[in-house]
DNA sequence: GTGGTCTAGACCACG
DNA sequence: GTGGTCTAGACCACT
């Protein structure tokens, strides 16, 4: 199966494990961000650890260095990482965005708009409880 | 606050509301689409049903033309929609793209999403249940 | 003097000068992002103001776009730009950062840094007062 | 509030006190040159002195000892600093870069980026000798 | 026409 | 070895 084109993937580097999908309309750099953002919101993640390296991602994740750059610069302006040049780059200490409950909030609007969405196929509480409870082990890929 | 630039905007046109928001990073065109597309399968629109016309959408919604047009040429080349130069745009007889169910496929998709996202920031199904029970209807904007 | 190599350069576009020296240390993109800075602060840009192209701007600077949209970005990332693909670039409602007083706090910023650097030179308050009062037109350059 | 990231800090050691700051752009090694040169500037330090040794000083300031030598190394080739093996690093008797007013032309230069900086933010000759007034011991980190 | 994404590569600065 | 800056260019998406 060496696909020469796009597929998803699933990568494991330190605590963190990427799953890109180059073809699914979001842009990888945007897929990175999430990832890392909700790595550190779900606590897989703390202040001061260390993030893979810019090259090494980009050779782990067969994508151009500039691209992983661009991920962590904005998460950098965010003020959710630090960059040291010389020593890597490290989450830092800033609780993202609102501090304790940022997870929660997080949730909250996941939680919001998939309901809207589900809304708006006109699945109501009741259907959507029952779809749900048939989340299973059904979660493969 | 007379902003003169993006907000989110709700809008209620014949059986559609149109909820755009230029700045979430989905483009205008494909949030149209998307909601027409719910629109049907949900029900609230069936075969026959006339669209708004471009124009007027416009003026309404506040965009571009050429993107409301954008919007309903791919629905046209999907075979959603078909135009009757002279009389307008309407919903097509073609059962969307995959016959009785392709509602339940849209929903298993959103859905799918959605898990995979929650999974992501460490909420597990338990969670997931009481999360799901809490939405009653505090359903906003 | 058709100088080949770095030289500082002023540019006035639209309501925004750009002052930009390639050789003072101070990478290219950041001074663009400093002088966009100040021009909202000091008034002389305002919310719902378009922005120079990218584009334009690159030919203007004689400077690669990716450098341009690199500071484009950034402001955008920190609230300060919004731009709308397809229509370009513009001054953001969002208050830089604060709110009503943004400008004196920046104000204050480098006027603190300066005293500092003064101090380390070991001039003191009365030195420093005649030294601004010797600034009379002497702004060149 | 343990943290493992780049914060401001003020050290004194001997005659000169260090406030390196890891993250405000500046480099490290950049930081550590110019105390030393104000120190110098100043006065606070004079031909024949000796400088911390970059060990105790790299233990002291927390960072890496390349860094230090990086420093002391540029202060070298500029004649302002002699090493001599065994005994230490010194002070040199050049007079630093241009003689006698050196001092006086480094205030210079700070002052007019002050100037241009503040005019930058509209800020005029008249407003400006009032904030310098307000800055009575108002000195603070 | 607008800006966005991604690649590629050169060169620099830092530790 | 780390990340940063800048260039160049291809291709895409939006209005």
């Amino acid at each position: 199966m060496n696909s020469t084109i796009a597929e998803p993937k699933l990568y494991n580097i330190d605590r963190i494990s990427f799953s890109l999908d180059p073809a699914n309309g979001v842009p990888i750099y945007r897929q990175i961000i999430q990832q890392i953002e909700y790595a550190i919101l779900s606590g897989r993640m703390r202040s001061g650890d260390r993030l893979p390296t810019i090259r090494s991602l980009a050779v782990e994740l067969k994508i151009n260095p500039n691209t992983i750059a661009k991920a962590y610069n904005e998460l950098e302006i965010r003020g959710i990482l630090v960059t040291q040049v010389g020593s890597g780059t490290f989450i830092s200490d800033k609780k993202p965005d609102g501090g304790e409950d940022a997870r929660d909030r997080k949730i909250q609007e996941v939680l919001g708009r998939f309901i809207d969405e589900m809304q708006n196929l006109g699945v109501d509480k009741r259907e959507l409880a029952k779809l749900i409870e048939a989340c299973d082990e059904r979660r493969t890929r």
